[in-house]
RNA sequence: AAUCGUUGCU
């Protein structure tokens, strides 16, 4: 057992779940829910849907009933791929098998259509969740500030944070980041630099990502003495690696 | 203990 869990491991690691999971019905075992939403993930993030999906049905057959995280596994494969249409057939699913989506499953979901540029269903769900009440949390309102953000509706995006304020959580360096990105992207040098300001005003730290935002943005535009000038200052300060 | 979500460049 010592030896069939170092060589399921070995796969795992060589980056081949479906080989590591050969191993395991060879010897006859029964994965256990926590093993199955482990090489689910794993293979969603590989982008092998087709083997997720046959998974997915395999755990259902074995007897074992999908929980809440396998669900959401499953519709973060599809989100990424991105097939919406079965994101959501996976959706209702769950929620005919009565497994309740999580602020997770919701944020998943909303963060797909920002990407399709759907940022109406990406609404709804937000409002949805609400009802069903669920708590948006940072992740979430991250996630749809930055769909408006790169949509360059930098209005909307300023109020969620107003929202996200009220709703009492304040705006860490990843909701920094994805306005001076929106901002920048936009053109809106100064005003990026301005939120910048406020950052360190109430004692976040910028990261790499800041830096490395801001600096690629002005050299976009051509303004190569400005990107240096941010460059300098990163070397000058500590900016802490992701 | 171990499985799911957000930001830049590449």
């Amino acid at each position: 057992s010592v030896l069939v869990t170092s060589v399921v491991e070995g796969y795992c690691k060589a980056g081949k779940p479906k080989e590591a999971m050969n191993v395991i019905s060879f010897f006859s075992l029964k994965p256990n829910i926590f093993v199955y939403n482990s090489f689910i993930s794993m293979l969603c993030a590989d982008g092998d849907m087709v083997d997720a999906s046959l998974m997915f049905q395999e755990m259902f057959e074995s007897g074992l009933l999908p929980d809440c995280v396998s669900y959401t596994t499953m519709i973060g494969g599809y989100c990424k791929d991105p097939d919406m249409k079965r994101a959501f057939q996976y959706f209702g699913k769950m929620l005919k098998c009565g497994i309740k989506p999580t602020v997770t499953t919701h944020t998943l979901l909303i963060d797909a259509c920002c990407r399709s540029e759907d940022l109406e269903m990406a609404e709804c769900l937000f409002q949805k969740m609400k009802t069903e009440g669920l708590v948006p949390d940072i992740v979430t309102y991250n996630t749809i500030i930055n769909g408006y953000g790169k949509k360059g509706n930098l209005h909307k995006a300023f109020m969620l944070v107003d929202m996200m304020r009220s709703a009492g959580i304040s705006p860490d360096v990843t909701t920094y980041n994805i306005i001076i990105d929106s901002l920048i992207k936009r053109g809106f040098t100064n005003e990026a630099k301005d939120i910048l300001d406020e950052l360190v005003r109430r004692g976040i730290s910028p990261d790499m990502v800041t830096f490395t935002s801001i600096i690629d943005g002005l050299s976009k535009k051509g303004d190569f003495e400005e990107a240096f000038l941010v460059w300098f200052y990163m070397s000058e300060h500590d900016v802490k690696p992701d």
